[in-house]
DNA sequence: TTGCTTAATTGGTCTGACAATAAAATAGAT
DNA sequence: ATCTATTTTATTGTCAGACCAATTAAGCAA
């Protein structure tokens, strides 16, 4: 009697998902290109439309296909974008209750070195980006307006990383920080003193990141995340208590 | 003439899965939960079995519920795993062509952090499981036999991030390593010097983890994934060469 | 109790039809 | 000839109903 694994049955609408997905992939199907229509590919496939659509469901929800109805609809191929990791680990940190503390550990892990590659690689371009982002934080942090200010920190804290030219950390930080962004509370940054060293901070790192100091910047990034993870802290403590 | 927005026609499967969505991450439906089966689900909805069936693919596709076939089959909630967000990454990757250099730059930055963590937050099981680990890697490197001794060396630096406690980033080290591993080329470890010294690298960031020195552990890592990237683009080169 | 058979339940797949949409083709007006 | 309004057409979106396949519960027999 020889033991058999249990044998998979895999669908007819993941096998040719899987197919489509490996042409696109491999490139024979390059971003632009379109897929035959649901009807012809049944008739290729030799599946019912019913299970076409379904692969075709999967592929889009993998964003490597957009459908567009009417008259030259159709599906074609799309590139993949940072999108679909942000909705997968939002869904994770949702549906695993990661902790807070959790998420922020991990921004904190991700962003000195991203500093330093942002530092390294960064254009003048990347730099006046970086600059806008801090202007509005100022500005809002002036106009008390916290809501804003909140919204302009991440901003500037994605505008960073953007400026390593890593697209995976960019991926992972806009991940991040948008659960971040979903449930900071206002609370921590109502004081003036708190907001104004925030703005000193994130200034010291723009210097570094000017004059190309991969080192600095991480060092300097490194405090100013630590900085703000105890603060959060207090504020947790100071909420509890 | 007022001017209107394109209006957004949300297709009813993204409702219906948008709904049951929600009912999931907020906890109304808790992992385990059995949802009506497919028939009922229409009954109640006011939708046709095809539109729910997408809907559950949706979801299925999110790692938010598994469905069996058979009687007292069905979809029932499912906690979300690391690997929907492995699988988005290796989309990702691929389909961005990211370059490889900057898959190990996102691996070099996110390990020193780990090991800190791991130095502070591991069990004496977590240390039992990298050490295991480090067993194989010898056991291989002595055997010569390069593919394992590959394998067991991502399991180590894997580990090791598990030592952490963070999830995230735990999700993360194995979305990339998975890449990693997909193309690392054999040849670089051909050497037994190159692989004496991985071995003696990782001895001692292992000694900092089980001393639990957060700083040591991260100086240590951060210098291994250093000299490993080196080790990586002077491969190339003389293969470009 | 144990094992076999049968029936019921559920997802998987197919077929065919119609509705909704958007582009292209056409007709009409200036 | 060119712009505009209308009609046609290609395509996805949705639905209804049927049957197949897989799985398990229930019934039955040894």
């Amino acid at each position: 009697m020889i033991d058999i694994l249990p044998v998979n049955v895999p669908k007819a609408a993941d096998v040719l998902a899987g197919i489509l997905r490996e042409k696109i992939l491999q490139g024979e199907l390059p971003p632009g290109a379109d897929l035959p229509n649901e009807r012809d590919l049944g008739g290729q496939s030799g599946l019912s439309r019913a299970s076409v659509r379904e692969a075709l469901r999967i592929l889009e929800g993998e964003g490597l296909i957009a459908t567009r109805v009417g008259r030259n609809g159709g599906s074609a191929v799309a590139r993949p974008s940072s999108a679909v990791i942000e909705r997968s680990v939002g869904i994770f940190i949702r549906g695993l209750r990661i902790r807070r503390e959790a998420v922020l550990e991990t921004r904190a892990a991700i962003e000195p070195p991203s500093a330093r590659f942002a530092a390294l690689h960064r254009t003048d371009a990347d730099l006046q980006e970086i600059e806008k982002c801090h202007a509005k934080l100022q500005q809002a942090s002036e106009a008390e307006d916290i809501p804003a200010y909140v919204r302009a920190n991440l901003d500037w804290h994605v505008q960073v990383v953007r400026a390593s030219h890593n697209e995976l950390l960019i991926a992972f930080i806009s991940a991040v920080s948008q659960s971040v962004y979903a449930d900071t509370d206002v609370e921590g940054f109502n004081s003036v003193v708190v907001r104004n060293a925030v703005i000193r901070a994130h200034s010291q790192v723009m210097a570094a990141i000017r004059a190309r100091d991969g080192d600095a910047a991480a060092r300097r990034m490194e405090r100013h995340v630590a900085a703000y993870i105890t603060d959060v802290q207090k504020t947790q403590a100071s909420v509890t208590a």
